[in-house]
DNA sequence: CTAGCCTGTCATGGT
DNA sequence: GCACCATGACAGGCT
């Protein structure tokens, strides 16, 4: 009831502004897409759209203002694109329809493939106006419209409060235009079998002539639409399913267009072709980009930096586009049956499709429920949508339900105005948005949820970060693990670690007679690796034998010198030949294979014939080591010689320590990469949750909106014409029937018209 | 023969 | 100032 309230009145206002953008059409979607914000503020005034239009600036500039101005352009492209021929609302559906666009992408170079859903931005424009046509043609009123667009403004301010934007309501004057500039035929009609639809509306989007520079399309096609006035209420409420899903379908369309534009360009079924205003490289650009998302989410090779920046700015940055719409099917797997095109599609367009536009299209293939979505909706997107791709799917998807309506209606235009950047998107990260709506795209598309769950493992398994390095240093870590087992038995590397430490830290002989020690002494050369091996994965260890054995050497420095050497004072083996060193200690090699092993210190002390061995002088404690050298008589050169031999000793563990603890750091950090994947996806399926609820919701709001249009009476007991009339909420809750000829402002004034209570 | 890895050693800085 | 530790850099050995 609240929320009528606010609708009413910001109704009101959104709805003048609807109409005068229907009016003046300004290149508000140039402004829209490009400038977003500035319009927004200034049409919508400071309101809870704004602060989600903000949202969208945020992302467009975030994303880039390249994307919207590649957008915006590659919408006009789209829409000049006459490749696409967006009869119907099924091109808006198709635009919903990821798999459609898929195909056309998979097409490759198709230019339905490419489609269209890119062109999202065309679209936008071309779509809705096609849709608005179509469903024009079908609802055949504008005043529909405008009751959807009434609708449209409350549900949008409802995905306001969901997070949803308005640029829906860019798309919507995109539509307008686009269903000006129309003349095709609105060749499709729900029954159109999605893809069909898509295309055709695709086609449209093309076919329309669309403002180069604003990408809005051309109001000549309107006439057509014109012809199709009358419409029944559910026609109308069929339209804003449509083209709820239409923010999101802008969305795609944007990205269609760069990849799809060009290509489909010539295949235009209706198609005007729009000029290549845009270049359709960026839609291709927006494609590849998702493509390369989608690709670095499913191998999780890619960084996700990479990946984000690739998806936020990727329309813009990306040069790729081309190769990757050519690779889509291959690369993705999302995509269920889709033809490739169709993944690449459903990964960036469908992200925002989905979400923002149109439910019905969009969830059509789960949802199944969404009546009309197809046509209408993909006008909308393309206004607004086009810019952001991942700021409208967040946001597009909520203002995108209700700007179907307005597009149905001449008022299109309006709702373009509406167009306000989604908050939604806003809240998610451009790489979350990215990955999230190619999830989503796939989730939509049809993808089950087990399938998105596969893509979201199969993203945290291919985490970019090579892994499997860690995997590979744990394998080993299991030799070493024994090492640290026998220490302290500690699983943990870094308890290891310590342990190892502390091992260096006491006597030979202390370690000899002390596990620890023993565990120490792994650090002999051999041992060392082990260590280093166990370090890794200290699970392993415990289980291993040999690495008990291996405790036990405590040959590190001395190993063999401290079986051997403590009275030979032979320096067994000690360092770099570990293995080596493991077998001869354990085979009691000769002192002469020993000297050949022993390192340079072992040897120097046997040269100066230092009486006691290397182990004892690296490991002894201070005082005890000055005890020992006060009770032997040493020359100045031994002394030096033990000094050094002590400090090397030390530091050679320390070495080891040191370079255990980096490969625990980089395991740990891939530990630490892996866990945020999990995250990531786990939030991404959380998000896909949160929009499939969303969805629900606006279906819900689009049926009860029917049901209580269809009921009102007037006082002779007629009904209303949908086509004439759109429910208005007051601030005080109650709900309005108001004319759509009205203007808001009219309306916001005169609230007087026909007024019926009703209460949610 | 080369590349890569491992290890030891040195130099340096911090405690 | 000494002892110890940590770490980067280098070099040699090994595969």
């Amino acid at each position: 009831m609240l929320y009528l309230k606010k609708y009413f009145t910001e109704g009101l206002i959104q709805f003048t502004i609807l109409l005068s953008l229907i009016g003046v059409r300004v290149d508000v979607d140039t402004y829209l897409s490009n400038q977003l914000p500035p319009l927004r503020e200034i049409i919508l005034g400071p309101s809870s759209a704004y602060t989600q239009t903000q949202f969208h600036n945020l992302r467009n500039t975030l994303d880039g203002y390249v994307h919207r101005d590649s957008e915006t352009v590659v919408s006009t492209s789209s829409q000049s694109t006459p490749s696409i021929t967006l009869d119907n609302g099924a091109g808006l559906e198709d635009v919903n329809h990821p798999n459609a666009t898929l195909a056309m992408r998979g097409g490759g170079g198709a230019p339905e493939s490419t489609y269209n859903l890119n062109t999202a931005d065309s679209s936008l424009g071309a779509v809705a106006p096609e849709g608005h046509q179509e469903q024009g043609s079908r609802d055949g009123n504008d005043d529909l419209t405008k009751e959807d667009i009434d609708l449209i403004d409350i549900l949008w301010r409802q995905d306001i409060d969901l997070g949803a934007g308005r640029e829906v309501f860019n798309y919507s004057n995109r539509q307008k235009e686009s269903e000006e500039e129309k003349p095709s035929p609105c060749e499709n009609k729900e029954g159109n079998e999605e893809q069909e639809s898509w295309r055709n509306g695709v086609n449209l989007q093309a076919a329309q002539p669309v403002d180069g520079e604003t990408g809005e399309s051309i109001p000549e096609q309107l006439p057509g639409i014109g012809s199709q006035t009358s419409l029944s209420l559910q026609e109308c409420l069929r339209l804003l399913e449509a083209t709820f899903p239409f923010g999101e379908e802008s969305e795609v369309t944007s990205f269609s267009p760069t990849g799809i534009s060009n290509e489909e360009v010539p295949s235009t079924s209706q198609g005007l072709p729009l000029a290549p205003q845009l270049p359709p490289e960026e839609p291709q650009l927006d494609l590849e980009q998702q493509w390369q998302d989608i690709m670095a989410i499913m191998e999780l090779q890619a960084m996700e930096v990479n990946s984000t920046s690739l998806n936020s700015s990727s329309s813009s940055d990306n040069g790729t586009s081309g190769t990757t719409e050519s690779n889509p099917a291959g690369s993705f797997e999302l995509s269920t049956g889709s033809t490739p095109v169709n993944q690449d599609v459903s990964l960036h367009q469908a992200s925002l499709p989905s979400c923002s536009q149109d439910f019905p299209q969009m969830f059509s293939p789960q949802l199944g429920s969404i009546t009309i979505t197809p046509r209408t909706v993909t006008p909308r997107v393309s206004s607004s949508n086009s810019s952001n791709i991942n700021s409208t799917f967040g946001a597009t998807n909520l203002t995108g339900i209700f700007l179907p309506p307005l597009i149905n209606s001449s008022s299109t235009n309006i709702t373009s105005t509406t167009i306000l950047p989604d908050p939604f998107g806003t809240l998610l990260e451009e790489s979350m948005l990215d990955e999230i709506s190619l999830l989503d795209l796939a989730m939509e598309e049809g993808f089950s949820q087990a399938q998105a769950s596969q893509l979201e493992d199969e993203l945290d398994s291919d985490s970019g970060l090579s892994l499997d390095s860690s995997h590979s240093p744990a394998s080993p870590s299991s030799s070493e693990t024994s090492c640290s087992s026998a220490a302290s038995s500690s699983s943990t590397s870094a308890t290891f670690s310590e342990e190892g430490a502390v091992g260096y830290s006491t006597d030979s002989e202390v370690a000899t007679a002390e596990p620890e020690e023993g565990a120490v002494g792994g650090y002999q050369p051999g041992f060392s690796k082990l260590c280093r091996m166990s370090y890794q994965d200290p699970s392993q260890f415990h289980g291993l034998p040999q690495l008990d054995g291996v405790n036990h050497n405590h040959t590190y420095n001395l190993p063999l010198s401290s079986a051997f050497s403590e009275h030979q004072d032979l320096p067994i083996s000690t360092g770099k030949k570990t293995v080596r060193d493991k077998s001869h200690s354990k085979l009691q090699p000769h002192p002469d294979l020993l000297d050949k092993h022993a390192s340079r210190d072992e040897r120097r002390a046997r040269a100066m014939k230092i009486p006691f061995s290397n182990e004892k002088i690296i490991n002894l404690p201070v005082e005890e080591f000055n005890e020992l050298l006060a009770k032997h008589h040493l020359s100045e050169a031994q002394l030096a010689l033990i000094r050094d031999i002590r400090r090397r000793g030390k530091n050679k563990m320390a070495a080891q320590n040191c370079r255990k603890r980096k490969l625990d750091t980089i395991i740990n950090l891939e530990q630490g990469v892996q866990d945020l994947r999990r995250d990531k996806a786990r939030l991404l399926k959380e998000k896909m949750e949160f929009i499939r609820s969303l969805r629900q919701m606006k279906q819900k709001m689009q049926s009860l909106y029917q049901e209580v249009f269809t009921q009102l009476r007037d006082e002779e007991g007629r009904p209303y014409p949908p086509s004439e009339y759109s429910l208005q909420y007051g601030a005080d809750g109650s709900v309005l029937i108001m004319p759509r000829g009205v203007t808001t402002a009219e309306q916001s004034r005169k609230p007087e018209k026909k007024q019926k209570d009703k209460k949610k």
